[in-house]
DNA sequence: GCCTCCTTTTTGAAGCTTCAAGTAAATCCT
DNA sequence: AGGATTTACTTGAAGCTTCAAAAAGGAGGC
């Protein structure tokens, strides 16, 4: 049987910030966008990464890489989304058993008209407590975790152009 | 009407990489304890929080603040360790609305036997990839974020001892 | 003592995520 | 061509979290 290695000192004392922070930011930006636009944080990712796309559609794969979820839970989102009528799911035209998600013009106006509250919750819960400095350095970790995570890349796609 | 105000593009880049971490870190450190432990992540973290204390036993309500978590969540949370008999409940002393939740031997040799693999996994999925200088920068900024969403401080308890 | 208000905790319903299984189309192999 | 395998997505059930409301004790004013 081999000795665990534990955290020292300073690796615990971050992981409890840190942990508290994953604990509670997520519930922080779903409060304020539930709150105010009746929609989950990963909804309206959803429809974000949609709009971002070349013709506002994406196969669902993709979506769900692009969205950082497994197929399933992309799949029962895209069909709440579908019945809000914010989105359109058609047959892929080049594999028959593709699905292709498409956000429709209601589908923008919602996200167009969310994005300035939740931009604003971005803002003043991460970025206003840090200086510049400090937002490269939150850039730098976060890459090197997740490059860690998941060495091919393909959590976390840029911003368009 | 005003004019919102958007991220900047070194903002909307570390946010990408912040969100993704926040999405799949979650997943990764529940599958873990989900596979090997039958545990939940807030789960372990409870036990966790219960070991620390003196007399291994908690208030409801200090126990949801050490876990960042709303009184609900706890009170379900710990009916489920209940019924697994890691965790009992009884009157607070002092006041008769309280309960004060309390580790048995078993939830404790349940925390014993969980915590070297999940320890693994935190350093796998975060401190492996990062330098010391950078574990203090996580540290630090954690700390910066954590600040202003809650300037009392009520956030992350330190490590014992 | 009694009434009101506040605090502490629990409860039940609704919603979201996950997991395992299912459907259906494409690809591979011979 | 045809049968097996793989890929893409969906579905339903189970579990966890959240929200609103309820239960129940404490604290303060009269």
């Amino acid at each position: 049987m081999q000795e665990p290695r534990w955290l020292t000192d300073v690796e615990q004392r971050a992981w409890r910030k840190f942990a508290a922070l994953i604990t509670v930011l997520p519930a922080a930006l779903e409060s304020q966008l539930q709150r105010d636009e009746e929609l989950t944080h990963f909804g309206y990712w959803v429809l974000a990464m949609l709009s971002e796309a070349p013709g506002e559609e994406l196969r669902m794969t993709e979506l769900a890489t692009r969205a950082n979820a497994s197929p399933s839970r992309v799949s029962h989102v895209v069909a709440r989304l579908e019945q809000r009528g914010w989105v359109v799911r058609h047959r892929a035209p080049a594999d028959g058993r593709g699905s292709v998600a498409e956000l429709t013009g209601a589908g923008r106006d919602k996200l167009v008209g969310a994005a300035p509250g939740h931009v604003d919750n971005v803002r003043s819960l991460i970025f206003d407590g840090l200086t510049e400095r400090q937002v490269a350095q939150l850039d730098e970790l976060c890459g090197a975790i997740l490059h860690r995570i998941d060495p091919d890349g393909e959590l976390c796609t840029e911003p368009p152009g």
